[in-house]
RNA sequence: CGGGAAAUGGCUCAAUUUGGUAGAGCACUUGGUUUGGGACCAAGGGGUUGCAGGUUCAAAUCCUGUUUUCCCGACCA
């Protein structure tokens, strides 16, 4: 990197918060607004983020989800019906008081998240279990006043989907819980190429409200993990409190059960400090704005166009950077913005009919006969798709520590950061007291275990489970 | 929300200590020469110093408040 350069890139081993600000910066992703955590995200950031959209929404309308559009404005009574999601919430929440110039009868709570606006529509479209199940989600923006903002992995208006859905009965809701996170963990392994480890969230860390809270966590280059999705099964509390009910066959009153699920632009995020390397931005193929990069050198504009026409052809998403500035700029450039492919169409080359396919993930230079670039970055794209992927795997997996003795886990906290898998007893106090000494939360409950030792308190152990850091 | 640092054209910074009305590099515009790892020459445009108030003949500079950003905690997708 050119010290001449205005826009530089802190190194990731000088300070990776730094490197991660910057990258958003400077790869055009996102602008700071005048709003503190509220965040501009521009058009390179948001053709990630539509690519992601377009990829869940095929796959919700595939598993049966209807897309709708609830208000923003959560009333304070209605606000108040469910106890738990409340106490869950109300640190959090921005209160509109004012409207015109009329101070509000009753004040109106910004959505932190819509579960209550769901629970009061569903009590009035749900009388039968032929109206049963309901399968809704929503794309949205929600507000949470976060003390702590951070471009994309915190922010006070949060871009994201929540999925909420009524079942007639619980079986079918934890299905559906379970489904969903599905659905999240094949979009991040086989899209995003994040490694994720998907488990159950303890009482202490699931969601206001919920009665199981499943999450995809996946593992930042430097450590620390990223909650990147969940899905949450109810029961039938909120419907209750509701008071959402639906007559069976047997014209017996009932009440439905409950699931919902989300994702945010958090994931964009986890793309950026899994993938992401000192020179920028390293996107996979799947989700990459713009897949290939063309860089013209000397006046090859015959042979350009012929690629051009056939990247069209082929429907890959291509940019051909003609701009009166030096290869070496392009290259550059290339980099930072993370294309997976960047396509080097030079004089010097030509001259033997070669151009040069350089892959953003390795950097690898591969000289190809002209002819032959698009079917060979057709056939690359999987591979880089697959690489990254694996890559990132066997950096996450070396961060993964298992401890059986607390001794063990206190010297893991302290000599590195990563995940430490362990057993645990299911008290409470444990969690508590490993947070306390160490920072360390519960990530998640992996399976439930016949056998060993809580690392905390040395009774019988009743889950794996992985603890951590989190952004 | 506690503790710390910072805020000067788009970016990085200088001028702040010793108040005197803002300067450089990069970026940008135009013309020309260039083109295989962040090109060169020439000519230009752009800021009243985050915001509000105070002290002063005079404030980027001193004082108070406030907002935003970054770091460390607590809280959280």
């Amino acid at each position: 990197m050119s010290e001449k350069n205005n826009e530089k890139i802190t190194s990731r081993e000088v300070d990776f918060a730094k490197w991660y600000t910057d990258v958003c910066r400077v790869a055009d992703l996102v602008d700071y607004s005048s709003v503190k955590g509220s965040m501009i995200i521009r058009p390179y950031g948001y053709a990630i983020w539509e690519n992601i959209v377009a990829i869940l929404d095929k796959k919700f309308k595939e598993t049966g989800h209807v897309n709708v559009q609830m208000p923003m404005f959560i009333p304070e009574s209605l606000f108040n019906i469910e106890k738990e999601h409340v106490e869950g919430f109300a640190p959090e929440v921005a209160v509109v008081t004012q409207g015109g110039k009329e101070e509000l009868e009753e004040k109106m709570i910004v959505r932190p998240t819509s579960e209550v606006l769901f629970c009061d529509h569903f009590k009035k479209i749900i009388k039968s279990y032929r109206d049963l199940p309901v399968l809704y989600n929503q794309w949205c923006t929600i507000v949470r006043w976060e003390k702590e903002t951070r471009p994309f992995l915190r922010s006070r208006e949060i871009l994201w989907q929540e999925g909420h859905t009524m079942h007639a009965t619980a079986e079918e809701a934890k299905e559906e819980t379970l489904k969903m996170l599905g659905v999240y963990q094949d979009l991040q392994e086989n899209y995003l190429a994040l490694p994720v480890i998907v488990g159950k969230k303890t009482e202490r860390e699931k969601f206001a409200g919920a009665e199981a809270s499943y999450t995809i966590e996946a593992m930042m280059w430097d450590g620390i993990a990223l909650q990147n999705g969940t899905s949450h099964y109810f029961g039938n509390g909120f419907a209750k409190a509701f008071g959402v009910q639906f007559l069976n066959q047997k014209n017996e009153l009932e009440t439905p059960y409950q699931t919902s699920w989300g994702v945010t632009t958090r994931m964009i995020g986890s793309i950026i400090m899994v993938h992401g390397d000192d020179y920028g931005l390293v996107l996979p193929p799947q989700i990459a704005p713009i897949k290939v990069d063309v860089i013209p050198i000397g006046d090859v504009e015959d042979v350009v166009e012929k690629i051009e026409k056939e990247l069209q052809e082929k429907e890959i998403t291509y940019f051909v950077d003609r701009r009166d500035k030096s290869p070496g700029f392009k290259f550059a450039e290339a980099e930072v913005k993370g294309y997976p492919i960047r396509l080097e169409v030079g004089k010097r080359d030509l001259e033997n009919g070669e151009v040069t396919i350089v892959r953003r993930d390795t950097l690898e230079k591969i000289k190809v006969p002209k002819e032959e670039a698009v079917s060979k970055m057709v056939e690359l794209f999987p591979q880089i798709q697959k690489d990254m992927l694996e890559k990132a795997r066997k950096r996450r997996d070396s961060m993964i520590y298992e401890a059986s003795t607390y001794e063990e886990f206190l010297d893991h906290t302290k000599k590195h950061n990563g995940f430490i898998k362990t057993k645990w007893c299911g008290d409470e106090a444990c969690e508590v007291k490993i947070k306390e000494d160490t920072t360390y939360k519960s990530r998640c409950i992996i399976q439930e275990v016949q056998d060993g030792h809580c690392v905390c308190c040395g009774k019988d152990a009743k889950y794996e489970i992985y603890f951590g850091k989190q952004y």
